[in-house]
RNA sequence: GGUGCGGUAGCCAAGUGGCCAGGCAACGGUUUGCAAAACCGUGAUACGUGGGUUCAAAUCCCAUCCGCACCUCCA
């Protein structure tokens, strides 16, 4: 089977596009960085990485550009707040976004295109629209895109253009701008703006648009009509839309050949939440209430300073406002990953379809600490993928050569995991073959004889399956080293500690004190050890 | 109002006409000093509701209820 996908623009299920035989080049719409990134943002990159990963496992050249928007409004303002330079800003969430995206185990794209570094291809693209009769500069030195000037307008995100004039838009009068509708191309330096947030323009100093810098990217480095534009499904509108208003004129239609757009990460305070039948009225009675808000924090305080003199409905706001405070600084990855693995965030992910909303559940322990369940889950899940391959790994080191014939399990094993990531990319369906074989593994290596020549296909496998997934393929030793770390640094337990008990314990053992054993046992399991008696040694771990 | 998505076992979640998804939890077994881990097995009618088409429907059609998301800078 070949690899297939839905495409948001026709709405279809369509062959893999191939502007050129063999070669796949994807665009995703990368970060503006200017703080870190929370959970949601972290699903597209997942997603485009397993695209890149499966396409290059079927021998495909694979061109993905994600770019970074280090020329922003939000960036200048995290400078003047911070008192640095809208450089050193970006520079600094670049660095953080490359460290989630390792811990995530997402490759780094082929290409990481910056706005900073493709100013003369956005001013000449800005320039080629306003001679196509697209664009028109202000007396201000701006310059917007002329919306009406585009028939196509609309066609990505089904929006009827007059629908759109007549309620939406946000433009004000004297702004220069001919349409409400209408979008910023270029924007001028405003005088309390700092140095290196203005470049030089036709129109005067300024800085492009949000949305001009994605088609002058995808121009300048994977050319024109390229395979697949990928991002988030708020992108859709209005950002993938100017892209594509903003490229066909010039660069001809259309600007990508199929667009894939993922589902959001979604959080609702209200699940798993255990609210008082009245604080859950007050809950459903405002549907706002029920979104994280920015000013979330600010409502809580003020609410929370005259404590003495609230109403009932009031003391309802506030623990509502409590558990949504709390929601946003779990949903932040870099805290998220306080709590659980990367890995386990990219396992969960890969949990549901690309496309499906995907829900981030939160709970609170009894004992104040806070849980994640799905997510808990899934590293639990991971913890066994690398518990397997250390098995294998250890049973390979020991086997002989037999005259055992070699099965078909894992040759058709990998078979139904490719066919699903070729449908749309189903990884979720892939997870079913993709657990088989581990299971598979464990049998193998549990039993008394196995053949090499079949433990080899096993290896052969898990390392194929792996590798597209990203999930569970670096080195064993380092994850548990990593997770247990975590764990034990969180619970504040001194491995030296543990140690010492375990050899205790393994001394009343081979005394056959049974009992001191076992209460060794129990008190490290009280704790959150697990041990395991393998066949030379006991060894242990955080759970 | 516009655009789109969904309701599958205790929970999560694939599956778009006939045949086993998978995971977690539960229970039983193998293994073990006993456990844990691992493996195997179990869940008589899992497909929101009501009709219809068909030899056959979770899947197609009609109706209906419920839920969710997005709609100018948030992936």
């Amino acid at each position: 089977m070949a690899f297939r996908l839905h495409d948001s623009l026709s709405d279809a299920i369509v062959p893999l596009p191939e502007r050129t035989p063999g070669e796949t080049t994807v665009y995703v719409c990368g970060p503006t960085v200017y703080g870190y990134i929370h959970v949601g943002n972290a699903r597209g990159p997942v997603v485009f990485d397993v695209l890149a990963r499966h396409l290059t496992a079927q021998k495909r050249k694979v061109k993905y550009a994600r770019n970074y928007t280090d020329v922003d409004d939000k960036i200048i303002a995290v400078a003047l707040a911070n008192n640095e330079s809208p450089r050193a800003v970006a520079e600094r969430f670049i660095a953080a976004y490359r460290e989630e995206m390792a811990a995530l185990g997402c490759r780094q794209p082929t290409l990481e295109p910056r706005v900073s570094e493709t100013m003369p291809a956005i001013v000449a693209l800005i320039v080629a629209l306003i001679a196509k009769g697209s664009a028109y500069a202000t007396a201000e030195g701006d310059v917007y895109y002329d919306v009406a000037s585009f028939a196509d307008y609309g066609k990505l995100s089904k929006r009827k253009f007059d629908v759109q004039r007549s309620e939406y838009g946000r433009g004000k009068s004297g702004e220069g701008k001919r349409a409400e509708h209408d979008f910023a191309l270029w924007k001028s330096a405003k005088p309390h703006e700092p140095e290196g947030a203005r470049w030089p323009s036709p129109w005067g100093e300024g800085r492009p648009g949000w949305h001009i810098e994605c088609s002058a990217m995808t121009h300048e480095h994977l050319g024109d009509g390229f395979d697949i534009h990928g991002g988030g499904p708020d992108l859709k509108f209005p950002h993938h839309e100017n892209e594509i208003a903003q490229s066909e004129p010039v660069y001809g239609a259309p600007m990508a050949r199929a667009w894939m757009h993922h589902g959001f990460i979604e959080m609702d305070i209200e699940r798993n939440a255990s609210f008082a039948p009245e604080v859950l009225a007050v809950l459903r009675a405002d549907p706002e209430l029920r979104k994280i808000s920015k000013s979330d924090r600010s409502r809580l305080e003020s609410l929370k300073a005259r404590e003495a003199a609230l109403s009932d409905e009031e003391r309802a706001l506030v623990l509502i406002y409590e558990r949504k405070v709390r929601f946003a600084d779990w949903f932040q990855l870099r805290k998220l990953r306080e709590a659980v693995d990367g890995e386990a965030v990219r396992y969960w992910i890969l949990g549901t379809h690309y496309r499906s909303p995907l829900a981030f559940d939160l709970g609170d322990d009894p004992d104040g600490a806070v849980r994640f369940p799905s997510i808990e889950q899934a590293e639990k899940r991971v913890e066994y993928f690398y518990d397997t391959r250390q098995k294998l790994t250890a049973k390979l080191a020991t086997a002989k050569n037999t005259t055992l014939k070699t099965s078909q399990f894992f040759d058709e094993a990998r078979k139904a995991f490719d066919a699903a990531l070729d449908d749309d990319l189903n990884t979720a369906g892939a997870l079913d073959p993709f657990n088989k074989i581990f299971a598979r593994v464990n049998e193998l290596c549990d039993a008394k004889k196995t053949s090499r020549e079949e433990l080899e296909l096993a290896l052969e496998a898990v390392a194929y399956v792996t590798r597209s997934l990203g999930v569970a393929e670096g080195d064993p030793d380092a994850f548990f080293a990593r997770v247990t770390g975590r764990r034990i640094k969180v619970r504040g337990i001194d491995p030296r500690d543990i140690d010492a008990l375990v050899v205790a314990r393994t001394d009343a053992r081979n005394n056959r004190d049974f009992a001191r054993a076992d209460q060794i046992r129990a008190d490290l399991t009280a704790r959150g050890i697990e041990l395991r008696d393998g066949a030379s040694a006991t060894t242990w771990r955080a759970v």
